[in-house]
DNA sequence: CGGGATCCTTTACGATACTG
DNA sequence: CAGTATCGTAAAGGATCCCG
């Protein structure tokens, strides 16, 4: 695929994985919480509220493995602690993804209105037949 | 879970649906494509490529129902058509969206790098325990 | 051409239990 | 505290066939 005169350098083949990657609910809200600074696993999972254990253990190993998250571990403090931050590449990455949230945080009245307004009138609904 | 500083406005429940939504590989591509202007089904479907057609009939259905896109069908013409466009809603989210396409195609490579070192030397690694 | 219906496989994800 | 491992379900997604 190609953007035609927007013209996005490389192969779509390549980025569109790495969007659907950030895209990702649990990868986009961890990367927007960790703007705000370095945070604790527990901290994290009750900021994200909603986040299971295990899907924030393995949203921030994918962060991590993709350099968007560092980890750091510290032993010697008590408890033990473990602390994740953004990396520089992961905070380039916080502009973009906050224009998008601020748009759909801008947008969601409306579009739940569309919802609404094409799932009523029964134009489009099957269920009613 | 709130943004502190940056304060997106209401929830981050209602907005991280519609987030992962739009930020949904087909949906963004969908998206994308269709900023060069309307275009026909099977025109879509190629130029999108790896998008199988029940992918493309999910996502512009989910499109069409947001107010993202407008789907118009043209009886009329010969073959018939259904042309598929962005709507002025639509049209609204292109440029944050791009703008998080660009950053996919600006980084793709050091991620895959990042990836790579993350695989490679074997202090992560698993599965050559 | 532009899909809908169905089947089947893969993946995502949550719940639970256990560990250092 | 900060995870890992396993299980079972639900959703995503591809392949295929069929229709107007």
């Amino acid at each position: 695929m190609k953007l035609g005169h927007m013209s996005v350098p490389g192969d779509c083949d390549r980025i569109s994985p790495i969007l659907s990657h950030v895209g990702n609910k649990w990868a986009a809200l961890t990367v927007l919480v960790l703007s705000e600074g370095p945070k604790r696993y527990n901290q994290l999972r009750r900021e994200i509220e909603t986040v299971s254990q295990r899907m924030l253990t393995v949203t921030l190993r994918g962060l991590e493995r993709d350099g968007l998250v560092r980890r750091e571990v510290f032993a010697e403090r008590m408890p033990p602690q473990v602390e994740y931050s953004l990396t520089p590449l992961g905070e380039t990455l916080v502009q973009p993804l906050f224009a998008l949230c601020q748009w759909s945080a801008v947008n969601c009245d409306a579009i739940e209105r569309n919802q609404a307004d094409y799932d009523g009138p029964g134009r489009h609904a099957r269920q009613a037949g």
